[in-house]
DNA sequence: ATGTCTCGACGTTCGAGA
């Protein structure tokens, strides 16, 4: 049986447990990861949530600020949560599972810094944590790089390659696609021997957003879109990918988040 | 390109973060 897994930066899990709700309805994952769900493990809305379908929850939450977590159909055997930067920011939660056919593999579901708006870590505290952050998954990266049964997924706030984003011109100075960030993701993909497979599915040149900022007038027609929101895993699992849904409508879905959902199926 | 959305706070509006 093959597995669905998503990510979806949700912002806003209390706002939008209707839209994840949609999600489930319409794309039926059989895993579900949620970034930026800004809310503490206490006001979680875990009974919406089972009645979804997803008996097994893990919560990674902090009062109005970031929070990650993941929903299943599948038992974890371990679930864990690593500090990274120098913070104790709700960002990353891993869960390992116990049966079904992702029996072994670990998900880690991340939500990296933004990074504020000047890209001179000298002068911005915020995009030196950023990087900082970037430099240790690269470390850790290189660490488990020998070993099979990862997947990485959420929202990385690096859109890595030129049809990542709109327009690579006027982004090369904007926070999420400078040379420093979009060098070190290639850095970390590289020393984890991780393969993108919402890439190996839609090849460059071919332009992929899953964010479009809540500014512009209309985001549609403008399309002024990046592709922050990622799907890594290791060569095992890579192999075992059948098919990536990018869910470009999500964002004209109403009241949306500013991320869309991406999918992959897993056989 | 200063535009929109979310949260929490001695809230009836603002600042911070994205």
């Amino acid at each position: 049986m093959p597995v669905r897994l998503a990510t979806w930066n949700i912002n806003s899990v209390r706002l939008r447990i209707g839209l994840v709700a949609k999600l489930v309805d319409e794309h039926a994952p059989d895993v579900l990861c949620l970034q930026e769900t800004k809310c503490a493990d206490d006001c979680f809305p875990l009974s919406a949530v089972r009645k979804l379908g997803y008996e097994h929850v893990a919560i990674h939450g902090q009062k109005g600020y970031h929070g990650v977590a993941t929903f299943s159909r599948f038992a974890f055997a371990a679930t864990a949560s690593e500090r990274w930067a120098d913070k104790d920011d709700a960002r990353h939660l891993a869960t390992t599972f116990a049966e079904g056919p992702l029996a072994g593999v670990t998900v880690h579901n991340f939500y990296v810094p933004a990074g504020g708006d000047e890209p001179d870590p000298a002068i911005n505290p915020k995009f030196a944590h950023k990087l900082q952050f970037l430099d240790e998954l690269t470390h850790w990266s290189g660490r488990i790089a020998e070993t099979g049964g990862r997947i990485m997924v959420g929202d990385l706030n690096v859109a890595p390659h030129e049809s990542d984003v709109w327009s690579h011109k006027q982004l090369l100075r904007v926070v999420s696609h400078t040379p420093v960030e979009t060098e070190g993701m290639n850095r970390m993909l590289e020393a984890g021997r991780w393969i993108d497979l919402v890439r190996r599915h839609t090849p460059h040149p071919e332009k992929l957003f899953s964010w479009w900022s809540y500014r512009a007038a209309d985001w549609q027609a403008s399309d002024r879109g990046r592709r922050l929101d990622h799907v890594w895993a290791s060569a095992d699992v890579a192999a075992r990918m059948t098919e990536v849904r990018t869910v470009r409508e999500a964002r004209g879905w109403e009241r949306p988040s500013d991320h869309v959902p991406v999918v992959v199926t897993i056989g």
